[in-house]
RNA sequence: CGGGCUGUAGCGCAGCUUGGUAGCGCAUCCGCUUUGGGAGCGGAGGGUCGCAGGUUCAAAUCCUGUCAGCCCGACCA
């Protein structure tokens, strides 16, 4: 097929547009692959959407060969399913909602389980139908707080949503696999560098969950990753390795010592160290303890929460909220101190807390056998010495520490180093939520009942248009994968003024010929100058470009690799062989 | 929701302090020249200056209000 570029709906800019940030967002809309209608939302032009199908296939044909069955659901939802589950009020302000002529509730799809859920509980009733998956590859609106980087997050976006449907948990984890596997095919075909990381199961609880993370310095999301194993976590989700317990067997006694003016730990270094104590210390010796307060969903009651970590670890809220997620935790106010006096700001221990039957949780490194500097309970006190598993006992351990480049893997192999990454994919084993909510039972052998139990698994599709983008590019332009490039060659014809018309009519014909030999065309036949077109044509991003130009005179064409720069001149004879072969690799 | 910034031609911007006929670059159109790295010269079209109100003989410019957008944070996946 040829595609002529004197024809295509195509301008492209020369400068960036002002309100983009990222990488791929200037890009794609330098390039006129994309155009911003409203915030979040986005037109794809002729050379965007040739991409996103392209994507778009190649995630059918993957989820097809793992024996997925493709259906489409409708974006626009009534009210009810949703009212079911409880997600018509938990979702929030983040979901589209809108009335009909009558008054009656809708709104645009942001997921679709109770949907297929119900689709399913419809059709399907014996043990004999299970299992089953079924995807769709769907337009979802989320009425986000702030869409932003083009259309890495959008307001309207392309998303392919399966859901799988087993009869036991033994199915649901083979269901599971294939998705993981599936998702393996797709991002190694579309040539993304990825991490797959454990994510938070959340409020469900225990259920097995994976994200899949583009690698790109402007992703959303932080990850760690070990430099010596294939370990790779969400920070929330990562784990500290504990030292090993050591006997407490003449350590020295806990001494507690007068240390005015040090209610912070760099303080109390500082006058630790000034004080002729024989040792130095540093702020890793302390013992912080953090005071926050605890509401368990549902209840109007707060809980005191005392978080013991080192003293040269700050406490990563977000790892505190997943760790005591479902609950909502807030740090402590002012008032509440003065509601416990016993609390004395600066210089909180142990022993208060223990002994006010405040709920005491340390970090992992707070093992039996270490010794730590702490609050005394009393104004301008600290305690030395004071030793885990004999001057206190924590109530357990928590990961609220932040973690930190060269933090032991917790894997046992390397050291860990931060990168930032974006969501491309999520797999999730749902469970019986769904199900439960809607009655979705088949009938068993025995005659009775079997409650069906789900996945939930997401790939963005248009996300991994910009995803794809910002992991390659140069100073000139985008630099598409093969798989993924809305044309297999792009065609220049660069005449000189002695032989345009010659020129001209040899790109014609090789146009024709490549072609014919089943490539797909970009064919730059435009009037304009070599310059311009070479710009352009850069700025594109198609893999291989091959300039019809004064080489001609000597039955060369040029053929060059975008992604490396490398030109080599091959005979116009042999173009065709040779560019077939390049494409079909 | 909090903080910062910005709304002037399709795109990128100047003009606003000090009120007086709407500007520049890119893009577009016409002509001539040019033709292997975003060409040159000459000409042309295109703007309710975000919106509303106010001050003034006169408002892109000053005042009040309002709307929208972008970035950072919070939130979300």
């Amino acid at each position: 097929m040829i595609t002529r570029m004197s024809s295509l709906f195509l301008r492209t800019l020369r400068e960036d547009p002002a309100d983009a940030e990222v990488p791929s967002h200037k890009l794609l809309v330098r390039a006129g692959y994309v155009r911003r209608v409203a915030p979040g939302g986005y037109s794809w032009l002729p050379l965007g959407l040739r991409v996103l199908r392209k994507i778009e296939q190649v995630v059918r044909e993957e989820m097809d060969a793992m024996g997925a069955q493709e259906i489409q659901l409708p974006a626009l939802l009534p009210r009810d399913p949703y009212e079911a589950t409880n997600r018509w009020t938990e979702y929030g302000p983040n979901i589209f909602r809108l009335k009909d002529r009558k008054g009656a509730d809708y709104l645009l799809g942001p997921t679709h389980e109770e949907i297929f859920t119900l689709t399913v509980k419809g059709e399907y009733t014996s043990y004999k139908d299970y299992p089953v998956i079924l995807y769709q590859i769907q337009t979802k609106y989320r009425d986000e707080a702030r869409p932003r980087a083009g259309i890495l997050r959008g307001r309207e976006f392309l998303m392919k949503d399966s859901y799988s449907f087993d009869l036991d948990d033994e199915g649901l984890s083979q269901s599971y696999q294939k998705h993981r596997d599936a998702y393996i095919k797709i991002f190694d075909r579309l040539g993304l560098k990825y991490v797959i990381v454990s994510a938070m199961s959340g409020a469900m609880g225990g259920s097995a969950s994976e994200e899949f993370l583009a690698e790109a310095e402007t992703g959303e999301d932080t990850f760690v990753r070990s430099t010596e194993s294939g370990y790779a976590a969400n920070v929330e989700a990562v784990t500290t390795t504990s030292p090993p317990a050591r006997s407490v067997d003449g350590l020295p006694d806990a001494q507690v010592h007068h240390t005015p003016g040090t209610p912070t730990i760099e303080s109390l270094v500082d006058f630790l160290n000034a004080a002729n104590l024989g040792r130095t210390f540093t702020a890793a010796d302390t013992l912080k303890n953090v005071m926050l307060k605890v509401r368990q969903p549902g209840t109007q009651e707060w809980e005191l929460l005392a978080v013991g970590l080192p003293g040269d670890r700050e406490v990563d809220f977000k790892r505190l909220e997943a760790a005591l997620d479902p609950a909502e935790v807030a740090i402590l106010e002012e008032a509440d101190f003065a509601k416990h006096p016993y609390l004395v700001k600066g210089y909180i221990g142990p022993k208060a807390l223990l002994d006010n039957k405040v709920r005491y949780l340390v970090d992992p490194r707070v093992v039996t056998g270490t010794a730590w500097v702490t609050g005394a309970d009393k104004a301008d006190h600290h305690v030395i010495d004071l030793v885990a598993g004999r001057d206190f006992t924590p109530d357990g351990t928590i990961e609220a520490a932040e973690v930190r480049e060269g933090d032991p893997s917790p894997d046992g192999k390397g050291t860990l180093v931060a990168a930032r990454g974006i969501e491309i994919g999520h797999i999730f084993q749902l469970g019986r939520k769904y199900a439960n909510a809607f009655e979705l039972d088949a009938l068993g052998a025995d005659g009775k009942p079997i409650r069906i139990t789900m996945g939930s698994y997401g790939i963005g599709v248009s996300r991994l248009v910009a995803c794809i983008a910002e992991q390659s590019f140069d100073e000139h332009g985008l630099v598409w994968p093969r798989a993924v490039s809305p044309f297999d060659v792009h065609l220049v014809v660069a005449g000189g003024k002695n032989a345009a018309e010659e020129i001209k009519a040899g790109g014609e014909k090789l146009a024709e010929e490549l072609s014919a030999a089943g490539l797909d065309v970009l064919f730059d036949d435009r009037a304009a100058s070599p310059g311009v077109k070479f710009a352009d044509a850069e700025l594109v991003g198609v893999p291989t470009i091959v300039v019809v130009g004064r080489g001609l005179a000597n039955g060369v064409v040029e053929v060059k690799d975008r992604a490396s720069g490398e030109r080599v001149e091959v005979p116009v004879d042999e173009a065709v062989a040779r560019l077939t072969e390049i494409v079909r690799g």
